[in-house]
DNA sequence: GTATGGATCTTCT
DNA sequence: GAAGATCCATACA
């Protein structure tokens, strides 16, 4: 697609803290296979936490994680679905962005091919539909986020959304940490937004 | 509307 | 051998 998109985020882009960096993901926008969707839901994860996959270390599967800023790190979760992260902080330190949810704007049609359902709020409303509606897999993992062919771009001139702050999904580990990002009145996050969390940051849970 | 359980396979212990 | 950064159909209120 040679749309309105501009030009990808530069490498650079990831070469900080992965907090901010998710932080920042919520509002640009990630294009593959014909389609596209503002990052509407972000996790950060950092070898320093049980939850990431590099708190076990350097692995084969984990080496992705630890390469440099700016690459994409796709790994198979529950043996079915491919989830997409984006890989931050200087090369050497384990951190990415799980991409979690995302509104579609570009080629909700090839969306509703890939992922045979009706309604548009559900094509990318969690991290495996995400993958699924845009053609995301395995076979992107390590690839450039700048260079294609899956890429995200920055946000599209207009309004600055509410942030709002809560703790990760899905997790047994570290479950205590604020590092789930989202738009405060998205209707398509992958989970409803607890009300008390939107505007600041969320308490953790006790 | 919410709650529950099965599918499926890579990775690490 | 066990667990897991999930999704979806089905059951029930």
């Amino acid at each position: 697609m040679t749309g309105p998109l501009g030009t990808p985020l530069p490498a650079s882009f990831y070469d900080a803290p992965v907090v901010d960096v998710a932080r920042a993901l919520v509002g640009c926008v990630v294009s593959h296979g014909g389609g596209a969707g503002v990052i509407v839901e972000t996790e950060a994860y950092h070898h320093s936490e049980a939850a990431c996959h590099a708190h076990a270390g350097l692995t084969a599967r984990t080496r992705p994680l630890f390469g440099p800023p700016g690459r994409a790190y796709v790994y198979r979760s529950y043996g079915i679905h491919a989830l997409l992260n984006a890989v931050a902080e200087p090369e050497g330190v384990g951190a990415a962005v799980l991409i979690r949810a995302l509104q579609p704007v570009a080629g909700v049609a090839r969306m509703h091919e890939r992922r045979r359902l009706p309604a548009v709020r559900d094509l990318c409303s969690g991290p495996g539909k995400l993958t699924q509606a845009l053609g995301i897999g395995l076979e992107h993992n390590g690839t450039d986020l700048a260079r294609g062919p899956v890429r995200i771009h920055p946000p599209p001139a207009g309004p600055r959304v509410a942030l709002a702050t809560g703790t990760r999904i899905g997790i047994t580990r570290a479950v205590e940490l604020p590092w789930r990002f989202c738009v405060a009145d998205s209707r398509f996050v992958s989970r409803p937004w607890p009300r008390a969390a939107v505007g600041e940051a969320a308490q953790p849970a006790r």
